[in-house]
DNA sequence: CGCGTTCGTTAGACGTTATAACGTCCAGCC
DNA sequence: GGCTGGACGTTATAACGTCTAACGAACGCG
C-alpha cells in the first residue's frame, strides 16, 4: 500500500499500461478463448506495435499466467465478500455461479483443462486453499456421519494440510470437498454446453445439488 | 461392379493414411494436449511434407474433430462392454475412472474446455446420447423420492428428450444426471491436477462419491 | 545540462496453418 | 500396348503468430 503511494510516475504508467493490455486479454479471451489469445493483436489494438508488449509481460504464458491469477483472486474476493455479508453456502453456491456465468471462460482459466507445460505458481495454490477456506467456513452447520464415507472421513482426518483449523472434524471438511467437485462438476459441465444438447436447465439441476448439500 | 462392396486397394491405403495420422495426432496430444497439436510436426515425422496432410484432413480443426469423435466412440464402447459384462453402477464408475485416467487428456478432449468457435458434431450429441443410455440402464435400482429433489424431478418429467424410454421415473433421470455431473465433478478436477496441491488421495474420493451414489 | 534507464520502434528468425501450382504415379479403359 | 484421368506428394508462397536483437527517442534524476 505504502509502495503505491511513494510510486514514481514511471511505475504508475507501467502499471498502467499493463492493466490496459490485461483488459483487452480479458476482452479476447472472452470471446474467443484462452488458445486465441494473441499478442500481436492486442497491441495492434493498442495502437502499439508487436514487441513492445515484451517490455511489459515476458511472454504470452507469462500474461496468461496473471490472468489466471487474476481469475482466482476475483473468485476469491467474491467469496469473501459473500460470506462478509452473512452469506450461507447456498448462497455461496449462487455466488459461485454468477461469478461463472458472468465471464464463463474466466471460469475455465481457473477450472479448465490444464496446459502440459504448465505449472500453477505458488500464489495460485495459496489463494485455492483461501477460497477452500471460506467454504468450510460456511458448511459449519451440524454433520452426521455417513456410513458411504467413512473410508473418505478417515483418509481426510490424516492429510488435512489444506485446512488450517485443526478443529474442524472430518465431516465438515467432507462436506466443503463435497461442495467443491458437485458444484464445479453440474457447472464445468454446463458451461462446456453438455446440457444444451439435452433441453434441459442447468440452474434447475444446479439449485437441486445444491439443496442436496445443504439439506444433509 | 463388385467394388462398390469391397474397398478399393486405393480407399483402403487411405484409410490406413488417415489411421496412422490420427495415430501420431494422438500420441502428440496426449503429451503436449489438444493446443499443441501441429500439423507439421505429424508430417515430418510421418516423412511427408507438410502440405500432404491437407489430402486426408481439410484441416487442423477437422482432424480434432475426428479425434474428438473417436473418443466419445471409445468411452461409449468401453461403457458398452462394461455394462455388457454385467457391469453395475460402482463397475461403471470405475470403468470411467480407468478410461480417462489411462489417457487425461482424451478425457478433455470430450469433457474439457470447450473451444467456442467450436459446435459439436450431429454424431457426438448421439454417442453423447448413447453413453448416458447406458448410465440410466444402470440406475435400475429402487429410487427414493427424495425432498430436495422434487423441482428437479418436476423439471426432468417435462424435459426428457435425452431419454429415450417413456418409462424411466424420473427419479431414475435424476440418479443417472447425478452420476454424470458428481463422476465428472471429481475426475475433472482430479485430472487437472487441483488434487495434488492438497496433498490427497483423489481416488478415496472418488470412491467414496461412487459409494454415495449406489447406496441411496 | 548530461546521463542513464526505459520505452517503442523496425528488422528478422522461426514456426504455424493453409492454398496454389506443378510433377508423378497408378488404375482403368480403348 | 498406350492413353487418360484422378489421386497423391512435392515445392513455393501467403498470412499470421511468438519472440529476439539492435537502434533511436523520450523521460526522469542528479
Amino acid at each position: 500500500m505504502a509502495a503505491a503511494d511513494t510510486s514514481s510516475p514511471r511505475e504508475r504508467y507501467r502499471a498502467q499500461v499493463r492493466e490496459e493490455i490485461k483488459e483487452h486479454a480479458r476482452e479476447q479471451i472472452a470471446t474467443a478463448g484462452a488458445s486465441a489469445l494473441s499478442l500481436n493483436a492486442i497491441s495492434k489494438r493498442m495502437g502499439m506495435s508487436g514487441p513492445a508488449l515484451y517490455r511489459y509481460f515476458a511472454s504470452r504464458d507469462a500474461l496468461i499466467t496473471e490472468l489466471v491469477k487474476d481469475a482466482y483472486r476475483s473468485l476469491a474476493g467474491t467469496f469473501h465478500d459473500c460470506a462478509a455479508a452473512g452469506g450461507d453456502l447456498p448462497a455461496l453456491a449462487r455466488a459461485l455461479r454468477d461469478w461463472a456465468l458472468a465471464d464463463p471462460h474466466r471460469y475455465f482459466l481457473v477450472y479448465g483443462t490444464p496446459v502440459p507445460g504448465y505449472r500453477a505458481p505458488e500464489d495460485t495454490t495459496l489463494i485455492a486453499a483461501e477460497i477452500m477456506s471460506v467454504l468450510l467456513a460456511a458448511c459449519a452447520a451440524e454433520d452426521a456421519p455417513d456410513a458411504a464415507a467413512a473410508g473418505l472421513d478417515e483418509h481426510l482426518a490424516q492429510h488435512r494440510t489444506w485446512a488450517e483449523d485443526p478443529a474442524d472434524p472430518p465431516a465438515r471438511l467432507r462436506r466443503a470437498l463435497l461442495c467443491w467437485t458437485r458444484l464445479h462438476g453440474v457447472l464445468s459441465l454446463e458451461l462446456a454446453g453438455h446440457f444444451t444438447g439435452m433441453g434441459l436447465d442447468p440452474s434447475v439441476l444446479y439449485d437441486a445439488e445444491v439443496r442436496s448439500l445443504a439439506a444433509r
